[in-house]
DNA sequence: TGCGAATTGGAAACCGGTGTCATGGTTTCA
DNA sequence: TGAAACCATGACACCGGTTTCCAATTCGCA
């Protein structure tokens, strides 16, 4: 009646040692893949570890370097498919690797928030952490990090920090074809859903805006612009006071694609229909995009692939360089935008 | 010129055992709580280390007590509020402890899942998993932890496993207050798409469902059932069939969300109008059941406090027992369901 | 052939904790 | 009063790796 449930004991570094006839340390040169260790050597010491399915431990290893294989992911992000989506594209990158995912959602508007982020890090001794908006535009927060010496990377889209910390998106471009789009259909008087102020991001998309509206001449006014805070009620709210304006605007971009669809429920409410009456643009290319009615036209952040790159930043600095990873977002043409009706 | 690039060197159990004159052993006695130890050395061990600022090293425990302390979550959801809300409830829970969660998303369709996961446990030797549905269906996933020694809750509707690793949330009873709704409204014909065949949830929702139907006396027959897998493209095909029945079911139960509101799309095909030409449930209170329009009656899983309960379970298992945790789901009213025309 | 340099491998210390067992002092009970 | 039981505490090995330092071997070149 032996314990069936203890741990299966896995073979360690001394059982690799012995069984090729080798010290540890040489061992674990082969792991290192240190360059001063004869071809047949190696050899014959990968053979036993793949006989034996080694592993070595990364709490060991972790100990010994002083400092250990967990990348963390800090995200305050009300939205859930963006955060899934880049944590799929960072275990992509780390999928080969010894990394392992930590992920830590942190509350920004929690005073103590720096604190809890701090005493995370020190407890956990992370490798480094990825940051998402838009707590990555907290300059404080990357200031823990340093403090720590902790790696870092930030997602945003703008010089936040020194290019090898940052991966960015051009969200401001990216509005530009948005609007472009519209004009291309024939719209002229288009409404703009602002995020909250204070967010780089929504500071982004509306210069982003502005451009291109200043580049068609377009008609503009403070009635063509109302703030939400990216959640969907208040893009119901903000789409509201666009749609009262005279004469309305014939399409909306919002700055996500909550509010998009919050503004929807807003043209809904009034007995408009969608593209018919209001044409709309949303960005982010959440899965709600997708799903409401009609689908919605969209930017489309290459999310996974920024993910996988900041990843790889954090784990090799060295390699990634100095540049800042800059990434081209796309619009998604679906079925929420139509020539006006005139 | 010193090297601030270093990182600031925290104090160990060494340094606190030296300031408070006690041996290390003892200083590892105050963190772990051990009760043979006279209050008054306590007293000033802890004064130390609250002083330095100590931290134990989760690395150096882990690797000694032959387990780390990280939490795994395993999951292949294609629902990403759902799995964020689970990470919120566990985070919760594992708030004040030495605890972090890595979360590992895993294809179940892959032919290797399962090699992948044993080798995931095997090389980062977590404390346990938590398994989502659908894979914590799966009964040789939960064999694998059981062979690595890894701790594993499930979380699911049924009799997976002991109840030792469990945590349950009664979708069944939860179809029959929809059911129950439905007629209340006067609703008599109603369809069902049912979820994949081999989902224990797919199937919990089903018997419930029939359950209703029966106590109720509703006709019933093959053509008031289609089957979808949980995809929002599925539950426009499995409604579209529904809708050909004649007569036409004036209410359709979808076993989850995406699928009624595929349901809600395949509708406005036809030309219906929701509520007033058909009725409509959905299952899980996700984010999308909230943004589409009409607002979708849904059923609500109590899914933060579940994950709650199954993170405690884990870190804790004597404490918890071994009674599964089973949870009460709700119906939550909005504005998709409306009495039938007659 | 001889000698220093370069290559390769090993012994032992170390990272920061926990486990085992021994120690000395106090209390309890016969 | 002595033995046994029972604390609280400490010494030391150990977890599984990496690193430092040194020894042994091979190699190049005079």
């Amino acid at each position: 009646m032996a314990d069936e449930r203890k741990r299966e004991q896995q073979p360690t570094i001394n059982d690799v040692a012995r069984l090729s006839g080798v010290s540890k340390k040489t061992v674990s040169r082969v792991i290192n893949r240190s360059p001063l260790l004869s071809a047949e050597t190696r050899k014959r010491v990968e053979s036993v570890i793949a006989q034996l399915g080694y592993v070595p431990n990364p709490q060991a290893r972790g100990l010994a370097m002083g400092r250990n294989f967990l990348i963390g992911l800090l995200h305050d992000n009300p939205n859930a498919q963006m955060v899934l989506n880049f944590q799929e594209g960072v275990l992509e990158a780390i999928r080969e690797t010894e990394f392992a995912l930590v992920v830590r959602p942190v509350d920004r508007h929690s005073p103590d928030m720096l604190d809890n982020v701090r005493s995370f890090l020190e407890q956990q001794r992370l490798w480094g952490v990825l940051i998402l908006p838009p707590i990555s535009e907290n300059p404080a927060l990357a200031q823990v990090c340093r403090d720590l010496g902790c790696g870092y990377v930030l997602m945003g889209s703008a010089k936040l920090d020194e290019p090898a910390h940052l991966v960015e998106s051009n969200d401001r471009e990216a509005v530009g074809k948005a609007v472009d789009y519209l004009v291309s259909q024939g719209h002229r008087r288009i409404g703009l859903i602002v995020g909250p102020n204070g967010f780089r991001s929504a500071q982004e998309r509306r210069e982003g805006f502005l451009e291109a509206v200043a580049r068609h001449k377009l008609p503009f006014g403070p009635e063509l612009v109302a703030q939400g805070n990216y959640t969907f009620d208040t893009g119901v709210a903000a789409a509201g006071r666009l749609l009262e304006a005279a004469p309305r605007p014939t399409a909306i971009f919002a700055s996500n694609d909550e509010m998009a669809a919050g503004a929807l429920h807003a043209a809904r409410q009034r007995e408009m229909e969608v593209p018919r009456d209001l044409s709309l643009i949303g960005f982010d290319d959440t899965a709600i995009a997708a799903h409401i009615w009609p689908p919605l036209t969209t930017v489309r952040w290459p999310i996974v692939s920024m993910a996988r790159a900041a990843a790889l930043k954090l784990i090799n600095p060295a390699e990634a360089g100095d540049q800042p990873s800059r990434f081209l977002s796309d619009l998604v043409r679906r079925a929420s935008v139509a020539p006006p009706l005139t």
